[in-house]
DNA sequence: CGCCGTGTTGAAGTGCATCAAGCCATGTGG
DNA sequence: CCACATGGCTTGATGCACTTCAACACGGCG
C-alpha cells in the first residue's frame, strides 16, 4: 500500500500499530495515470481492486434528472472505491477531474491483510465512516443553503481536506476544478455558479484564477458557510486514544 | 442483540454464521421508549452505547441556515448511531418522529463481540456502507431533482426499506410522518410540500391520509422518481456468496 | 371550551434556471 | 502563420419553481 499520506492519515485516525504499518507498506500495488475526463470506473462494474488517490482529484458522478450530479470529490490520500470490498457493484461513475495518479491494490490482497489485523479493519472502517459524515454535510449543504453558502461550504471543506494532507497551506490550493464541476457538486447551473463566484470575489472572499483557488478572509468565509471543520477533525483527534 | 429484523438483515447481507448469530442473540440489551419529538441523542454527546430501532421511526437532524434539515430517516432494524463505535461524538440530533422503541447495546459489549468475529465486523461495516449509499442517493435527490421527483424518490426509498423488514406490503405503509418532516428531508418548505403532495394525489400517484401512506401506480411513481432499488438490494443479493 | 398541531389556500416576491450570445486562451491543421 | 474549432468564463433577458407571509379550516386534547 503506497502513499505516505494515506498511511499517515490512518495512523492519525486510529493509531495503527508498528506491525500494521509495516503490513501496509509491504502491500503490492500498481500505478495508473489518468487525464482530464478519463473514467476510472463505470457504474455496474465489479472491480477486483481498490485505489488510493496519489495526486490529482477524482469525482463520483451520475446523470440525475438530465443533470450531471457530482456526489463526491476525492483528494490525494482518499480511497474512492474502498466500499467495493463489501459492495461489489460500482453505483456511479468515477472520473478524473484533471490529470491524476492512483495506486491500485487488489481486493484479495487487502482482504488478506485485513483478515490478519482487527486494528487495520477498524481503521479502514473508520475511513468509510468519515466519508459518510462528509455525505451528511453535503445533504445539509444541498438541502438548506442557497448558492453562496453552498459554494463557500464546499470550498472550505476541500481546503480543509487538502490541508490535512499538506496540500493547502493557510488559504490557497491548486486544483483543476472548473466552475462547471463545482456547480455540478453544488446542484446549481454553471451560469449561476459564475455569478456566485463573482459575488464572492466582490465581497473579497475568494480569488480563483486558473487552477489556483485562494480563500480570503477565511473566518468570514467559514462563518458565511457555517463551516465547522469538526466533522473532518476526527483526523488528529485526541479521541483515538480512548477508542479501542 | 435484539430484533429478529436486524439479525435477519445482517444474515441476508453478509451471510453470518450460526455461531455469530448465536452471539448476537445472547447480547444483553435494554429497551427504551420515546414519544413524538423526544430527543434520543444530542449533538456533542459521546454515547457509550448503540441502539437498534425496534419500532417507529427516528430521524437525524440539525439546524442549517435557520432551517431544520433532516439528514436521515431510520426505520425498524436500523442502527442510527452505529458509527459512534468509531467516531465518539454525535454530529447531529437524533429524534423520535412519532412514538418509537429502541434497544440499547453498550459499546463495550459490541466491541467484545466484534473483536471475536471478523464476520460480524464485516457485517456491521457493510451496514454503515449501505447508510453511506443511501446518503449518496439523498445528495443526488437534493442536488438534481425538483420537488415532485424529490418527494416521490424519498417515499419510494422508505417503502423499499420498510419492505425489506416486512413493514410494507405491496404499496402501503404506516408511518407517523407529517408533511413537515418529509419537507425537511427534501429541503423544501411545508407549503410547497403540501402543494406537491396535492399534485401527486391529482395524478393518482399517492394516497396519504393520517398515518397511512399508499403509493399508487407504483411503477409510474418509480419512473417519475427515477427510483432504482438496486442501492438497497444489497439486501438479499446473490453477491453475498462471493464476498469474503 | 379554547388551544395547538397539521393541513390547506392565496398573493407577492426571489433565487435560480434557461436560452442565447460574446469573450478569451489554447490547441490544431492546412 | 493564419483559420478555425474548442472549452471555459461572462453577460443580459426572460421565465419558472419555490419561498415567505398571512389567513383559515379541522381535529384532538387538556
Amino acid at each position: 500500500m503506497p502513499h505516505r499520506k494515506l498511511i499517515a492519515r490512518l495512523q492519525a485516525i486510529s493509531g495503527i500499530s508498528h506491525d500494521d504499518r509495516a503490513k501496509l507498506e509491504r502491500m503490492p500495488y500498481t500505478i495508473k495515470n489518468f487525464a482530464k475526463g478519463d473514467i476510472v470506473a463505470r457504474p455496474g462494474e465489479r472491480p477486483l481492486s481498490c485505489c488510493v488517490v496519489l495526486s490529482g482529484f477524482l469525482c463520483r458522478q451520475r446523470i440525475v434528472a438530465s443533470r450531471n450530479q457530482v456526489t463526491s470529490i476525492y483528494v490525494p490520500g482518499d480511497m474512492p472505491d474502498l466500499h467495493t470490498l463489501h459492495m461489489p457493484v460500482m453505483d456511479r461513475e468515477l472520473c478524473s477531474v484533471g490529470d491524476s495518479t492512483i495506486a491500485v491494490v487488489t481486493h484479495s490482497c487487502l482482504r488478506n491483510v485485513l483478515a490478519g489485523s482487527a486494528g487495520l479493519t477498524n481503521a479502514f472502517w473508520r475511513e468509510t465512516l468519515i466519508q459518510a459524515e462528509i455525505h451528511r454535510e453535503w445533504v445539509d449543504n444541498l438541502g438548506s443553503r442557497e448558492a453562496l453558502g453552498r459554494v463557500a461550504h464546499l470550498l472550505c471543506e476541500i481546503a480543509a481536506r487538502l490541508g490535512s494532507v499538506g496540500l493547502c497551506k493557510e488559504k490557497s490550493f491548486v486544483a483543476p476544478f472548473t466552475q462547471g464541476i463545482i456547480a455540478q457538486a453544488c446542484g446549481i447551473s454553471v451560469v449561476h455558479m459564475n455569478r456566485t463566484v463573482q459575488e464572492m470575489r466582490r465581497q473579497g472572499l475568494l480569488d480563483w484564477r486558473g487552477h489556483t483557488i485562494e480563500l480570503l478572509r477565511r473566518t468570514d468565509l467559514e462563518e458565511l458557510a457555517e463551516f465547522n471543520p469538526a466533522y473532518l477533525h476526527v483526523l488528529n483527534s485526541p479521541e483515538k486514544l480512548v477508542l479501542l
